[in-house]
DNA sequence: ATGGGTGCAAATCCTTTGCATCTGC
DNA sequence: GCAGATGCAAAGGATTTGCACCCAT
């Protein structure tokens, strides 16, 4: 079923996936460069955009400067730094009541589709930077 | 305490506090010249930030387009349609276990901060558009 | 007079769009 | 030859910055 996407979408979506963080558009460019010379930023986006509309991959909401992408579409939650907005998986499950979560969408009107819980605060490259 | 706050800081922080919605820089900026009309944007901006940093109002990473202000500061989970953006308050409370979050602090280095419960689908406004 | 705060305009950054070209069929 | 995909450059929108000015001290 994955066929159907063309070489820039595949060298694409391997980018992401293989990115050991969350990239940005910018990230993904630079990475398929490498690979498809040739291919233009606009690209990229127009392909991310779809790959994300297919649910290959991830769009999130931008935590700082830019949107990031994520290749992990399974549930999972963030941690985010608020003084650098890094963007950091959380590596373990966070319990939510489903119950609950069912409730919150029907009490807001939406149709629930994901979820996730964040955390913020600051990360420890940034504590250390304060404390010198 | 909150008399630090000089004319065109009171005025935003109250634009926002009575803003129903999550306003955006823009909306706030829109409200606060009924006040003050020769306020700038940028200074909205510069303000919007000092408030943010003294933890008067929050700023929330931009679920669609640009980022929104929340001037509730005590925790709260958001519920974010997909399609258009829309950001909502949701209005009863989602349990998280505290152990679980201060785990998942530890886990990723983070600094615990606040947390919130993110919930995503398509809101009632996008639903009827796209029956339609 | 001095320094911080401010308005304005220009600059920046991320992202999208227009359009002519190229590609595979 | 056509339709869709793509590169490039220009446009767009949000946010930031530079700078001269103004006000309160």
């Amino acid at each position: 079923m994955e066929d159907i996407l063309n070489t820039n979408a595949r060298a694409i979506l391997d980018a992401v996936q293989s990115s050991q963080k969350h990239p940005t558009a910018l990230d993904v460019y630079e990475s398929v460069r490498q690979v498809r010379p040739r291919i233009g930023l606009a690209t990229v986006y127009r392909i991310l955009h779809q790959l994300s509309a297919q649910g290959l991959i991830k769009e999130m909401g931008q935590a700082s400067d830019c949107s990031r992408y994520d290749a992990c579409t399974n549930r999972h939650d963030h941690a985010i730094c608020t003084e650098c907005g890094a963007l950091l998986d959380i590596p373990l499950e966070i319990q939510l009541s489903m119950e609950e979560l069912r409730a919150a969408a029907q009490a807001t009107g939406l149709e629930l589709g994901s979820h996730e819980v964040r955390i913020y605060g600051r990360c420890t490259a940034c504590q250390t930077r304060r404390n010198e």
